[in-house]
Parts: C-alpha cells; sequence; structure tokens
RNA sequence: GGCCCCUUCGUCUAGCGGUUAGGACACCGCCCUUUCACGGCGGCGACACGGGUUCGAGUCCCGUAGGGGUCACCA
C-alpha cells in the first residue's frame, strides 16, 4: 500500500511550498488508495507551539486536504527513539562520544581553517577513548566509512552520495533527545512510510537517514525529492513573496481550489492542460511526473486561475463565502442572480467581487470630482426624464427587458448612448466607469435608481 | 570551499533523436461594446555556453558558466 506523509515543524505558518508538498503527497495517497499520513515534528520542544500545528491543521482543513487517523505528534514518542538509540548501542551500531559541543567547534573551527570540510573526526568510534569526566556524552551512528550509496529518487533520478562524506552524526543530543535525522527515520519505518515526498532540500539528508534504515533493518522507502519554488525573481521564497500563511490566502479572496490548481501546475503538468479539477488531479497526478527544476512563484498566474474559479462558481457558494468572510451580505437581495452574475464576471478575487457587490449595496456616498463634470443641467434633465420614462413604462424587469427601454427612451429623445450612459454611470455608482447599465437596472429597480439620481441632483446643487 | 541537485519564451510548462519547438499566464494589437472588465482573434517571445556521439540533437555523453540545496547536540 502507498502510504505518504507531511511532516511539518510547527516553528510557524503552513506557506505555499509546504501546502504544494503536501499536496502532492495527499493526491499521491487518494489515487493509490493508500494512506495520508500527518506526523508534527516537535522534538525542538523551544521553538514549537501549538498554535502553529493548529493553524497548520486550519489551513489543511481550509483546501479540503484531511489526513488518515490521528496526527502523531514526536514529542509523545521519546520511549520509541529511545528504544532504539539503546538497542544501536547495544548492538555496537551507535556509540558515545564525549566530546564536548566547545572542543568539537574548535575542531572544526581548525579544519576550515586548513581549507577542509568541518567534519566528526570519528575519535570516539573504536571505543578506545574513555569517558571524559564532567562531560554529558551524545551517541553518534556509525556511518559507512567507504563505498557509497545511490538513491533511486522518483524526481531526480539516481543520485549518489559517498559515504566518506556522510559523518557518524548525532542521534542523541546530550541531554538524551533523538535528533532529526534519527527521528525521521524511525518514524517513517514505524507509520509504514513507503513514499517519501518531501522538498529538495533533504535531498542530502537522505544518506544519513538511510544509515538509520540499515543499522536497524527497516525497509527502505521511495524517495521524491521535490524542487523548490522560488520568488518571482528567482531567489529563496520569503515572506514578502510567496511564503506568506497559506491562510492569507484565504483573506485574500482566493478559492482553495484556485490555490490548489495553481500550486498542482507548478513542477507537474499533463500535457497542456491548465485548470485541473480536485477528481482531475487526483485521477493524474503521478510524482514521478514531477519536473526536476524549481519553479518561481507566478502570482498572476494565481490570480488567472482564482479569476476562473469565481466565474464558475455557482451564486448560493459565492454568497455564503461574501457573506461570511468578508462582511457582504447579500443574502436575500432581489436580483441576487443578476447581481452576482455580474459581479463575478470581471472579478480574479472574492474582494473583487465584493466591490462590485458594493456598488449595488450602498448608495455613492461621495461623486469622482473629475466625473462630476458630467453632470450638466442638461445632462441631469435628461436622467430625470429617464426616470420618467421608466416610470411610465410596463414595468421592466428583466436586463433585456431594461435594454429595450433604453433603446426606446433613446429613440424618442433622440441622445445618443453616451450622454445617457455616463451620467447615469454617475448618479448610481459615483463614477462614470461601471457596470453594464441594463443589468445594474434591473438590479436597483426604478425607485433606487430614481433615490440615486436625487443624491446626485442634491449633490450638484450644494 | 566540499558534496549533491538544477538549466526550453519574462513566468509556469509540452517535448521523451527527425517538430515551422506547442500551450498557458503576463505584455502588445485588433474585434466585440454604453464605460470598465469578460470573451474572441492575432502578435511579441525560449532550447545558458562549448565540445563530442549521430546521417540528424532541445532531446544522449563530457566539460564550462550560472542558479539552488546541504554540510548543527534545527527541522
Amino acid at each position: 500500500m502507498t502510504v505518504t506523509r507531511f511532516a511539518p515543524s510547527p516553528t510557524g505558518y503552513l506557506h505555499i511550498g509546504g501546502l504544494r508538498t503536501a499536496l502532492f503527497s495527499w493526491l499521491w495517497a487518494r489515487r493509490q488508495g493508500g494512506k495520508f499520513l500527518l506526523r508534527i515534528e516537535d522534538t525542538d520542544l523551544a521553538r514549537n507551539s501549538q498554535a502553529a500545528t493548529e493553524a497548520i491543521l486550519e489551513a489543511f482543513e481550509w483546501v479540503g486536504m484531511s489526513h488518515d487517523g490521528e496526527a502523531v505528534y514526536q514529542s509523545q514518542r521519546f520511549d520509541l527513539y529511545r528504544r532504539h538509540i539503546a538497542r544501536l548501542l547495544d548492538e555496537g551500531k551507535a556509540y558515545y562520544c564525549y566530546m564536548s559541543k566547545e572542543v568539537l567547534d574548535a575542531l572544526r573551527e581548525e579544519q576550515q581553517k586548513r581549507g577542509e570540510r568541518p567534519r566528526y573526526d570519528g575519535r570516539y568510534r573504536d571505543g578506545t577513548l574513555g569517558p571524559v569526566e564532567g562531560v554529558e556524552p551524545v551517541v553518534r551512528i556509525k556511518a559507512p566509512l567507504e563505498g557509497s550509496v545511490t538513491i533511486e529518487d522518483g524526481i531526480k533520478g539516481p543520485v549518489t552520495f559517498n559515504w566518506d562524506e556522510v559523518d557518524d552524526f548525532i542521534i542523541a543530543r546530550a541531554d538524551g533527545s533523538p535528533t532529526y535525522n534519527f527521528v525521521v527515520a524511525i518514524d517513517d519505518a514505524f507509520m509504514g512510510v513507503s513514499d517519501v515526498i518531501r522538498g529538495d532540500d533533504h535531498l542530502s539528508n537522505t544518506p544519513k537517514q538511510l544509515v538509520v534504515y540499515r543499522a536497524l533493518g527497516f525497509k527502505e522507502p521511495k524517495f521524491f525529492h521535490v524542487p523548490m519554488i522560488l520568488n518571482e525573481a528567482g531567489k529563496k521564497l520569503s515572506k514578502r513573496d510567496g511564503a506568506t500563511d497559506v491562510m492569507e490566502y484565504k483573506h485574500q479572496g482566493y478559492l482553495p481550489e484556485a490555490l490548489l490548481n495553481f500550486l498542482v501546475r507548478l513542477g507537474w503538468s499533463h500535457g497542456d492542460q491548465e485548470i485541473f479539477s480536485l477528481e482531475e488531479m487526483l485521477a493524474l497526478f503521478d510524482p514521478n511526473d514531477i519536473n526536476k527544476s524549481a519553479s518561481a512563484y507566478n502570482p498572476s498566474k494565481l490570480l488567472w486561475l482564482n479569476g476562473h474559479y469565481i466565474k464558475n462558481s455557482p451564486n448560493d457558494r459565492l454568497i455564503k463565502l461574501l457573506h461570511e468572510e468578508f462582511e457582504c451580505d447579500i443574502r436575500g437581495h432581489d436580483a441576487q442572480e443578476i447581481l452576482l452574475d455580474l459581479c463575478k464576471e470581471k472579478a480574479q478575487t472574492l474582494e473583487e467581487v465584493k466591490a462590485q457587490a458594493q456598488l449595488f449595496i450602498s448608495r455613492p456616498t461621495a461623486y469622482n470630482p473629475k466625473d462630476l463634470a458630467l453632470a450638466t443641467p442638461q445632462a441631469l434633465e435628461l436622467l430625470e426624464r429617464f426616470v420618467a420614462h421608466l416610470r411610465h413604462s410596463g414595468g421592466p424587469h428583466l436586463p433585456v427587458e431594461y435594454q429595450a427601454e433604453i433603446d426606446r427612451f433613446l429613440k424618442e429623445s433622440g441622445a445618443k448612448m453616451p450622454a445617457l450612459g455616463k451620467p447615469l454611470r454617475l448618479a448610481l455608482f459615483g463614477q462614470a466607469q461601471g457596470p453594464s447599465l441594463s443589468d445594474a437596472l434591473a438590479i436597483l429597480g426604478i425607485e433606487e435608481v430614481a433615490a440615486r439620481l436625487e443624491g446626485l441632483v442634491s449633490a450638484v446643487n450644494t
């Protein structure tokens, strides 16, 4: 069975890089009918917070990704780690090292000065050096001294490391707590993870983890090292650009499916297809098809996708989101459907849908000074006549009916569309630029139109 | 610096020895049009460089350059 996992360390919110690797893992597990597990890597008690864990869970919930079973917290599995450290010690595959941090630092500094790679020299490996008074030992695991390993990475292909590049790294600190490369291997093995999909910043950690797998006789998983996401300038993602909290996207009016679609196309593709429903992703995604190279964060494409998904969202969903997330209540509006159809057509975010809707919900509180010049006495008079015309017409209701009245009025009055349209938009929205007038009239209704015209008239007269 | 990874339009990418190197976003132009958008049509625009292998290379090999990652008692 395919078992994947997402293993964040709860030191902050979840950003799109993390969300993407989680998405890849999730899609692959689901496609294979396997399991997608969540493991919270909180062994570094000082840097973790419960709030961060909750933020990650919240983001998962928003995008609709669910993990199987209970989340695993590493902080609650110290017994498991301790047992295996003891076992390795017993079997002579790990050993106590009494080199203090200070001595180690001094060694490294010296090596660096000589132009060598800073590394542990293995002085306690063969057990000939005894304990040092006053030094709590760390536990180091024995890495092979020669030869090499080749990782058959599902994305990068075969990657070879020489063992002499791999130190006898620390698996337990002086205080007895286990370290990252050790617990990752233990947990992945015990959780039955078959496919490790993670950022390629972990590629060079992999040999270390294989040392643990091998020492304990665990079955090695398949690895997929996903290239990083860079910012628009091709540099590492920072908080300034894409590394913002995933939930920020929600607050800015992005739809989760747009974000997911955007992320799945970063590094992965299926021919020329750009739009992927969740079902399609689930049916098509394969981590073996992920590109080898890093990709840059491209906010305008995200925006485009978001606009696409907004246009294709049912109105009632949008109404609900607008109400719940954006304090914009258009529930029960007389012309709800027309209003939403109009608003979502040009919007790329829910914020923009809201801004558009706001034009109808509330009357203009100010008029664009530049456009106010349109409100000439003749124009106002024409508008008055237009409203009177609407009142005496057969009671238009739909946009097409209003359009017919506009056409009839234009014909009867001899006025041209711009002469009517520009000041009418000014009266309705406070600016010469705005939604289609036939739609606008249908949404507002004659009385509201009359009221807004009055508003303009009194604004001009004061 | 050592080791490892990467390199097709500005960006995301298709390509899997023979293509006028395709699509998408962005940009520009035209059309639609009562404004702004949407939409439609079109345009601009790429195989990092140098050597091989081959009848033939974006595709395979080797270098170079550039970018990235990693070298912790962080994860």
